[in-house]
DNA sequence: TTGAAAGCGCTAACAC
DNA sequence: GTGTTAGCGCTTTCAA
């Protein structure tokens, strides 16, 4: 069984308050008690037991991450580089990570209530907020720490790290108007993503400003996933004046995008442009590689964890709203327009 | 603060005893009491202290998972899904998944200590097996609960799920041969990893039965990650005499294979032939769609779980070492092979 | 400098 | 059917 503090204050001939004090760095042990019991702990491979240290704290030194899937298929690279950025951060602050999977609804938000309230995490990490997010109002409400990479349609008063994601909207744009495109489509997220409204009014906004024609039908959803980057690039394919560039919410729908177009026999960013954004690793080593608009997952992911463990322990935040700004990445997915038209 | 059973032990005006046993279940309690207690608890928003009630019992009800991770882009849908399956069975159940990061090597072993000793968590899932892999080693030391998916070199007597690289791989081969491809290159794994040495030996193995020659410079090795699968495949194309088709370890490694292929201004499934393993959901959705080995990550996941809990629970296992096959997925990213030489 | 004792919130053996 | 009590392993007053 394990060893306790117990079996080393009974070899080391000490009370195991002794021990506990030696161990904790206290000053009011004697150094020779404390080396003694330093060593014995060593040579009797003490580690101390998780859970009653945290009864005792009152705090579980642990962060909490409930993922938003939907289907079983849950492939999205965008998750396993986020996880990487807070679990590397997590580490080096001795904090551990909870990671829960729930379905956007009831049981999820049941799901933060009952971690909330049975004390099994010090705080929450929110990802992929929503417009009117539940998630973000409750732990507002029970004023539970959390941070989250998103924002809310509302300004809300809470702490965040996120894209500014109609700029970049503005910029994929620019880009794709400089090189002659008139008719540009879009295949955006659902509008329950936060993000998706930004970024549709980052597109919709920068099109009206150079006059460009909109039609309902250039706009195309997916759900971020390859497949329905597929189908909609077919949609917008079959139209009867298809669009010569297509804007996709992240790069995983632009990949299938690029694949409904390649299938049509068409050339991606010759005969039809292509822009994505997150800038996922894969993109540099697509066919053709893909022009996106970065965005720090990784990083943000450890910033977002960071600001969680200084609110948790108190410490003041120097900017508790962090926006940044995409960066657009040219690479061959975008080319110039192939018949230059109403220029 | 939150509400505990004293607090409605005093409400009630029972014991906290009681209480507790009212909670539970116990049939030594009245009925009256029971409904009682329970709608006070329901009012009084009622749950259990985490950490409390696992002091107590000894568990933590909580599966730890330490991934593997290199570098900080950290980008395997594999693992995303692998999670997905996991976290869901776990909910299923109602067990939590701790998840860490660290890269493989003397701190991912001592987080594995640490968390063993420090009674955290309950049972361990190992993901991508070593050939002489210490995590199992050392857990199968002091007996602690464990599943993995993946075997290693030596067969050791735990409990697994595997997938059958051997015969995938044999498929793979087969099923090039049957083109006319006599030229196969591969593209393959670290072998440190023990699915690697399958796999390479699956390739191997047939490709000397049918009497095809294996030139040490047809076998190229990557990491896993589509920009190491691009490498290797501008690698092999820039051969004297480059093989007509390549089998790639995993699919995100044959993405970056066809991406250098493309480049070249080669057509994949014609000039040459590309397979992969896995077969994660952009598989089908790329340009062209992958020929590939079906594993089920997701259902392997979630199967790797519920054994786990099983274990942890002392219930019987039906079957403690799984071996499933994997299923070759034709696409079009194979072809005919384009010049049939030395039939 | 050290130890006894209380208590974190809960469960369970035992007595009534 | 219910309460008393002890105890899970630890931290932390308080007293010596």
């Amino acid at each position: 069984m394990a060893v306790t503090i117990k079996d080393i204050a009974r070899k080391v001939g000490k009370s195991i308050t002794t021990v506990s004090r030696a161990l904790a760095d206290y000053d009011d042990v004697s150094p020779a008690t404390r080396t003694r019991v330093r060593q014995v702990a060593q040579e009797m491979g003490y580690v101390p037991n998780f859970t009653a240290q945290h009864l005792q704290k009152q705090q579980s030194d642990t962060l909490g991450l409930i993922l938003p899937t939907y289907g079983p298929r849950f492939s999205d690279p965008f998750f396993s580089e986020f996880i990487a950025g807070i679990g590397n951060k997590a580490t080096l602050f001795d904090y551990d990570v909870l990671v829960l999977t729930r379905a956007p609804g009831e049981s999820e938000l049941l799901a933060y209530k009952q971690k909330v309230q049975s004390r099994r995490v010090d705080g929450f990490i929110i990802v992929r907020t929503r417009r009117d997010d539940q998630r973000i109002n409750y732990l507002r409400s029970v004023n539970f720490p959390f941070v989250a990479f998103g924002r809310t349609q509302e300004p809300l008063d809470y702490p965040y790290v996120d894209e500014d994601s109609v700029s970049g909207m503005r910029m994929a744009v620019d880009h794709l108007y400089a090189l002659g495109h008139r008719r540009i489509g879009c295949i955006y997220s659902p509008e329950l993503l936060n993000f998706s409204v930004d970024r549709l009014h980052g597109v919709r906004s920068r099109l009206g400003e150079l006059n460009l024609s909109m039609p309902a039908e250039y706009f195309v959803q997916g759900d971020l996933t390859q497949e329905t980057g597929y189908e909609a690039a077919n949609i917008l394919l079959g139209l009867p004046e298809p669009p010569s560039a297509m804007i996709c919410f992240n790069d995983l729908m632009a990949f299938g995008a690029m694949s409904a177009i390649q299938s049509k026999g068409l050339v991606v960013g010759k005969d039809i442009s292509v822009t994505g954004f997150d800038n996922i690793p894969s993109a540099e080593y697509s066919h053709p590689p893909l022009t996106t608009l970065f965005q720090p997952v990784y990083q943000i992911g450890a910033k977002v964890c960071e600001m969680l463990i200084q609110i948790i322990r108190d410490e003041p935040l120097e900017e508790s709203q962090i926006t940044l700004k995409p960066e657009l990445i040219i690479r061959e997915s975008t080319g110039p327009a192939p018949l230059l038209k109403g220029v």
